[in-house]
RNA sequence: GCGGGUGUGGUUCAAUGGUAGAACGCGGGCUUCCCAAGCCUGAGACGAGGGUUCGAUUCCCUUCACCCGCUCCA
């Protein structure tokens, strides 16, 4: 394709979006309402594709991954537990002349940028009165919408995971490690929603919980931790593997899942956050981003999170989010003490940093981490996290982005011509055969196709066309981006002599060739070819 | 949230203080033996609300949405 100026080719997209029934904009005939999009007929299948082929990969194809379906609206206890009650529900007052948001508590401590001896409170900038600043929707449960009732929209599928976590090691028969997905979606009211579905209010994230064992539960069990090469898929897990080589491999995983859709690794940038960059309790995130014509920019985030989650709801829950690992009691009790010791102090010690972070009374840091690692020599530890976080419509977005193309096409006449197709891979395409007859005018080419149209729907998502030109049905399929045009025409109906009959012509969407299968082959011959 | 820009059929564009046009697309019909052909025919638009005016799609105000730059982004 002709270099695209970035602009004119989101610009393009969006069209095609809406032209095409992929995106339209959510309440359109109101007016729209910034941050809300709708997905089309198209854009329908084509993410739950997406949805389909990670839960595939993710939970089916697996043995060590849980499904589960959670509620949008959970407990506000959740949101105290997460901590995003508590980071977004200051006040906040907007400077109108630098553009500053400071905390509302902190104007008389926070110098201003624009008169730096004065305080924000002190300085004559016009300001915005304090105004609540929390990126979670809010609503009222029950019919009294007071202080008691609150409750909010979740603004990510993650927490949940954790909530349920015991529930679901209890009845799911898993051990760590071991994972528990979700599809879902998450609710976050965006100061700037930007770049067409990009950044929503209103999205879906695909989100894995991989529960792993501390590092020194690994070290007592295998004898050391796997330091993994930096680079690389390190290939089936391995019993000693720490969280450094789970977070390689879920890395690796979740690029090869996105080069298995047709996203090329060339679009892709892997992004190792640096240690300032990463919340306080991530002990480490890379991002995985594509290269989207708006910038490179967010797919997925994968975190090494520790067990800060599963610990913040023990402590505000009160329920035990601990394990109890036979395997790791049984290695502590085989270890000379030398070992033993070496391991619960290190253990200790990471605790103790821990609990700094998580705010604990500095009185009770001490006991607790000794009490986490007397546990641990038990075999009993709260499961450290790794978490491949996913954005279902970014990740659309990029398919669609990726996948638009412009070529030359010659029409009837032999002139050349701009065709837009669409290139999904055959996996993520919405419809993945157009069924035609190739004149309407003739009972028999119609009924044969509609024939083999029934032949085709019950295994893939069939589309049917009869009306105009052969061309301009190939045309519109390209758009859609069905990979496969099947048509019959008088040879089907064995007009050319017996070989041919019962045979129809399959038009490859990126190559525009055309090949002779016999009906009786064609549900093989498809499916061969959108595995 | 701030500043700038843009809003006309599904899409891309025109014109106009006095009946809003086109191309492509879409529906129906004819034709057509493989890549948006042709013929006939039909449906379809001034983002919303207010104001000025005899009359507003056009001028003004407000609002909404989209785009660009800042800001924000657990």
């Amino acid at each position: 394709m002709p270099e695209l100026e970035a602009n004119d080719l989101m610009e393009k997209v969006v069209s095609l979006c809406k032209r095409r029934g992929f995106i339209y904009q959510s309440s359109d005939i109101y007016g729209g309402i910034t941050g809300f999009w709708d997905y089309g007929p198209l854009g329908a299948e084509l993410k739950r594709n997406v949805k389909e082929l990670w839960w595939r990969q993710i939970v089916l194809l697996r043995d060590d991954v849980a499904g589960l379906d959670a509620t949008i609206i959970m407990h506000p206890k959740v949101w105290k537990a997460s901590g995003h009650v508590d980071t977004f529900n200051d006040p906040m007052i907007d400077c109108k002349v630098c553009k500053g948001r400071f905390r509302a508590d902190q104007v008389n401590e926070i110098p201003c940028p624009r008169h730096p001896k004065m305080s924000v409170a002190q300085c004559p900038c016009e300001k915005t009165a304090p105004r609540p600043f929390n990126l979670m929707f809010k609503t009222y449960v029950g019919p009294v919408a007071d202080e008691e009732s609150v409750a909010f929209l979740r603004p990510e599928t993650a927490q949940a995971i954790f909530v349920q976590f015991r529930n679901v090691l209890e009845t799911s028969r898993q051990k760590v490690p071991f994972g528990i997905a979700q599809i879902g979606k998450s609710f976050r009211n965006e100061v700037t929603p930007r770049n067409f579905t990009f950044r929503s209010r209103e999205f879906e994230q695909m989100e894995l919980e991989f529960f792993i064992k501390p590092d020194e539960a690994v070290e007592a069990e295998a004898g050391s931790v796997a330091e993994p090469n930096g680079s690389g898929h390190p290939g089936e897990p391995q019993r000693n593997w720490g969280w450094r080589a789970w977070l390689q491999y879920w890395v690796e995983e979740r690029i090869r899942f996105y080069e298995s859709i047709g996203l090329p690794r060339t679009s892709l940038v892997e992004y190792w956050q640096k240690p300032e960059e990463l919340a306080h309790y991530a002990r480490a995130t890379v991002d995985i981003l594509y290269k989207f014509p708006f910038g490179t920019q967010e797919l997925e985030g994968i975190a090494a999170r520790g067990d800060f989650d599963l610990s913040q709801h023990q402590q505000f829950s009160g329920k035990s989010m601990e394990v109890f690992d036979e395997e790791t009691r049984n290695a502590f009790a085989k270890l000379d003490e030398e070992k033993r010791k070496a391991l619960w102090q290190r253990f200790y010690e990471n605790k103790k940093v821990d609990f700094g972070k998580r705010g604990c009374p500095e009185d009770q840091i001490d006991q607790r981490a000794r009490e986490a690692a007397d546990k641990l020599l038990r075999g009993t530890y709260i499961p450290h996290v790794i978490e491949p976080s996913a954005g279902v419509d970014r990740l659309v977005l990029a398919l669609i982005c990726n996948a638009y193309d412009e070529d030359k096409a010659p029409d009837e006449k032999g002139n050349l011509e701009t065709r837009i197709v669409m290139r999904f891979h055959p996996r993520v395409a919405p419809i993945k055969v157009a069924v035609f007859p190739l004149l309407k005018n003739r009972p028999e080419l119609v009924a044969k196709a509609r024939q083999v149209r029934d032949l085709l729907r019950p295994h893939f998502a069939v589309f049917y066309d009869e009306a105009g030109a052969i061309g301009r049905r190939y045309r519109r399929q390209d758009e859609a981006g069905t990979p496969f045009g099947v048509t019959v025409d008088f040879d089907t109906l064995g007009e050319k002599g017996a070989a041919l009959a019962d045979t129809v012509t399959v038009r490859d969407r990126d190559t525009m060739r055309q090949e002779r299968v016999k009906i009786g082959e064609l549900v093989d011959w498809l499916r061969e070819r959108l595995r």
